[in-house]
DNA sequence: GCTATCACG
DNA sequence: ACGTACGTGATAGCC
């Protein structure tokens, strides 16, 4: 905050109840922290309140709230403000958060039982204007229009809250044609609905705007009465005089309150930064701490830990001789994390207890006598270790295998899944509020950037700092959270597995993709020709916006759902109107075959690396539910449906004629765990006695024998299947299957009704969730939810489906990421060259060299099926093939 | 940077 | 009366 600067007189005045319901309604998505508090509408006036000070510098500030209690207006007129709907409990909690947050920046806040804030603000202005200040009011509230002077100025939100309208005496003059004292007589004849101000009965805006531009005030339209030239209005007018004289009492802002002001004390001043930070730290605000930091770094004189720069391989001595068999180190590897061509290490840091060591990688044989000291049993602690184990794996490090690690962003993402970020300059200023960049650069480590060493080296004893700080905090949370399990025996062995897959790669036949690209592209074009001729000019297709137009105005076809911007053309929609027109078919078609040729050709070509290989990159800590994600590019979603997508899987090949693929599925893992977790006895039985899963459900759905079910029986059941994991409702089965909700109901019920321990199971869960805030997994895996309170109907139901989803998938995704880790584990011990190579959360691919073939699927099956012991048995489905498309 | 769409489990 | 199926990532268009 720059005081130097601030405009001396400059005073500004802010409608607190009116622009917190702004920042409300304006945030689109709401915020919320982990202890359940909404905090969007803070946030959006946090972000007002800070704009206006750099924009405004003002040396004044104060806000002014609306008290409950009533005011004079209603004691004057019982209806006021009558019928106005109660503010939302998500908006009402946000009030004291926001004063907590306004106290500890010191600003002042103005309330006063019997008035509003627009009185508080009307008598704060006027006074203002006496001391010789210039107030700026803001607010989203029309009313104040009528404080808009000479010397005030009046600020109206637009379009949400990030712009303004400002508002004075001339630009009243221009947008209204009166003065801003004329404004109280225009709502007196008029009224104003959102207040229950009657106004006069008939009189609107535009009749209310000639009176005053005629007469300029009521007062006078009284006077000359006469004048007013049609018969009915002038009647209008005489019978409700005296409601229009109310009306305008109601409307006029009352500068007078009795409220102690002093100036002094609405000076602008530096926050309460320890109670700031408090609040801010409570509400999950690490944007806000963020930028605060710099104002709080020099509040800890911590001693640094001295740092070794290693520059030659004799230098490397000191640390040969200063680490011990089973010492501790915090590790991190600077590299340009290069997935298409071999990673170039830069530099490499270890902070040991006493010292931090900063290597120069781009000397003779230092990695070598690094691996030599990571022989010692050391303990490696680090922040997505992955990435590091990456670079050092595609370095000489293959065989490296520390047995012992701590990673604390997967800590972090244990203990809060479903945060966005596991940034660890974010998490630092989070928990320690200090910022660990020297500067902007190091955002991105970059080669071109790496030249200034020194920077770097600062950065890496800061970024250790962080990660052996953050260490000692989250170990004790991890363990008070009962996570220690999960943690230790799947997410920390997982690490070594997920890099390894990384840095194996899956080959491809970038020829096979070029040749598919091209027939593709003829296709498309070719489609694109016919599809103009049918709309009778070009137009571009991809574009949503363009193709409405065309299908929907200009062909007059059936428009389906409509969206945010406007006509829906999904597939969806576009299948239901298939018979009106030729050119829907066209459409469908060229949508496929582009999605093809962008996402899977010209998206995967860039990313081959120079060994004719995609080295994807698979997260550990993205998903809230404990999947893994798959990126640059994405393998878990290679086509597979459609014929000519799935023709695409002919691409993924082994790495040479030595080696084959060999995939394995989970059958129904999800349905399994439901089973295993439910202990439902009715469908236990039905997997332990191997049945078909979804004709089992359709015998029982529409209750006949399953040899009388026919395939359509059974496809339905398949979906309601399906609608069990994710929560089912009546209205998702009910698209899903397009049939009535009525229908969707009784399947829904039939169910329930013969897997009552199911429904014992999802009710336990929403429970559990309303009680402790998160459901858990077989692993105890956590996923915290929001909303289970909400009074939102929409918002709730949407929680409890994830309350009810959560530990199925998750407990999944427990069962594969064990069986992985074996699987890997068991590859190596056996001195075996086969290679998991990939996941998509129900399946494994391993690269498999084809001597070892037999002992492979016996190895996989053993340890996917024995992985864990349910109440139910885990089944596994084996395919082998020379690529990808292949395996069934 | 957001929205719509669509690929997978 | 409301308006939803669960979990992801990539692309193109548009502001």
């Amino acid at each position: 905050m720059s005081h130097n600067k601030t405009k001396e007189n400059r005073l500004v005045v802010i409608d607190g109840n009116s622009l917190v319901f702004r920042a409300y309604y304006a945030i689109q998505r709401p915020m919320m922290t982990k202890e359940g508090l909404y905090t969007h509408a803070v946030y959006g006036f946090i972000n007002i309140l800070q704009k206006i000070q750099r924009e405004y510098m003002p040396s004044y500030i104060a806000v002014a709230f609306d008290r409950k209690a009533p005011t004079f207006r209603h004691e004057e007129f019982k209806e006021y403000k009558a019928g106005r709907p109660k503010m939302p409990p998500e908006l009402a909690m946000q009030i004291p958060l926001l004063k907590e947050v306004l106290e500890s920046m010191r600003i002042k806040i103005l309330e006063i039982d019997g008035f509003e804030a627009d009185d508080i603000i009307g008598t704060l202005a006027k006074r203002g204007e006496e001391e010789g200040l210039e107030p700026i009011i803001i607010t989203g509230d029309k009313d104040s229009l009528q404080l808009a002077s000479g010397k005030t100025k009046v600020m109206i939100t637009r379009k949400g809250i990030s712009e303004f309208d400002l508002y004075d005496e001339s630009a009243m003059l221009e947008k209204y044609g009166f003065t801003a004292d004329q404004y109280v007589d225009f709502k007196g004849l008029m009224g104003d609905a959102s207040n229950n101000i009657p106004g006069i009965p008939g009189v609107g805006e535009k009749t209310a705007q000639n009176l005053i531009h005629q007469f300029g005030s009521i007062a006078n339209l009284i006077s000359n009465i006469e004048e007013v030239k049609s018969e009915k209005l002038k009647n209008r007018v005489e019978e409700n005089i005296q409601l229009a004289l109310l009306s305008r009492r109601l409307a006029e802002i009352n500068t007078n309150v009795p409220i102690d002001i002093n100036f002094p004390e609405l000076k602008v001043e530096e926050p309460d930064y320890e109670r700031l930070i408090e609040i801010y730290k409570k509400l999950n605000f690490n944007s806000f701490l963020k930028k605060l930091s710099p104002n709080i770094a020099t509040e800890e004189n911590q001693v640094k830990k001295p740092i070794i720069s290693i520059n030659s391989i004799d230098d490397i001595k000191q640390l040969e001789t200063e680490i011990e068999t089973g010492n501790t180190i915090c590790l991190k590897v600077f590299s340009d994390n290069n997935h298409v061509d071999v990673p170039k290490i830069y530099s490499i840091a270890i902070s040991t207890e006493k010292k931090h060591y900063y290597i120069d990688a781009n000397i003779d044989g230092i990695l070598d006598k690094i691996k030599e000291i990571f022989q010692k049993d050391l303990k490696i602690i680090g922040h997505q270790l992955q990435l590091d184990y990456y670079a050092l794996f595609c370095n000489g490090f293959d065989d490296w295998d520390p047995n012992s690690v701590f990673d604390t962003a997967i800590a972090q993402y244990l203990l809060q899944p479903d945060k966005s970020s596991y940034d660890l300059n974010l998490l630092s200023i989070e928990y320690f509020h200090k910022d660990i960049k020297t500067d902007n650069q190091t955002d991105n480590i970059q080669l071109g950037f790496l030249n200034d060493s020194n920077e770097l080296m600062e950065y890496s004893l800061n970024w250790c700092d962080a990660v052996l700080n953050l260490k000692e905090i989250l170990e004790k949370r991890i363990e008070e959270e009962e996570l220690t399990v999960v943690f230790e025996e799947i997410e920390l062995p997982l690490i070594k597995v997920l890099a390894s897959m990384e840095a194996q790669g899956f080959a491809v036949d970038k020829d096979e993709l070029i040749n598919a690209g091209k027939i593709l592209s003829e296709q498309i074009d070719s489609l694109a020709k016919k599809i103009y001729q049918a709309a009778g000019h070009e137009f571009n297709i991809n574009s949503p916006k363009q193709l409405g137009t065309v299908l929907f105005e200009e062909l007059g076809l059936t428009a389906g759902k409509k969206n945010k911007t406007g006509y829906s053309t999904s597939a969806e929609v576009l299948e239901s109107i298939r018979g009106e027109h030729e050119i829907i078919d066209l459409i469908l078609e060229y949508r496929t075959l582009t999605k093809l040729n962008s996402t899977y050709i010209e998206g995967f070509l860039p990313l081959i690396h120079k060994d004719g290989k995609i080295h994807a990159h698979f997260q550990q800590t993205v998903t809230a539910t404990g999947r893994i994600s798959c990126t640059e590019p994405n393998l878990q979603n290679i086509p597979i449906r459609q014929e000519v997508g799935r023709n695409l899987r002919k691409a993924f090949i082994p790495d040479n004629e030595e080696y084959c693929l060999v995939g394995a599925d989970y059958s129904q893992i999800e349905l399994r765990v439901l089973a295993h977790m439910s202990e439902d006895p009715a469908l236990i039985e039905a997997f332990n006695k191997g049945a078909d899963i979804h004709k089992a459900t359709a015998s029982k759905v529409f209750g006949i024998p399953e040899s009388e079910v026919t395939p359509l029986q059974r496809s339905d059941a398949k979906a309601v299947n399906f609608g069990v994991i994710y929560g089912m409702s009546s209205f998702g089965l009910a698209t899903e299957l397009n049939i009535s909700r009525k229908q969707a109901e009784k399947y829904i019920n039939e169910y329930f009704k013969k897997y009552t321990y199911v429904k014992k199971f999802m009710d336990k869960q929403i429970e559990k969730c309303k009680r402790d805030g998160y459901v858990t997994t077989i692993m105890n895996r956590k996923r915290p939810i929001q909303g289970m309170n909400s009074s939102n109907y929409v918002a709730r139901q949407a929680a409890e489906r994830l309350a009810m989803n959560s530990p199925i998938q998750g407990s999944a995704a427990d069962i594969i990421k064990l069986a992985m880790i074996r699987c890997h584990n068991q590859l190596i011990e056996e001195g075996l060259k086969s290679r998991l190579i990939l996941q998509v959360h129900d399946e494994l691919i391993i690269h498999t060299k084809k001597d070892e073939l037999e002992r492979v699927k016996e190895l996989l099956e053993e340890n996917m099926v024995n992985v864990i012991k349910l109440d139910v048995n885990l089944s596994v489905d084996m395919s082998v093939g020379d690529n990808r498309y292949e395996l069934k």
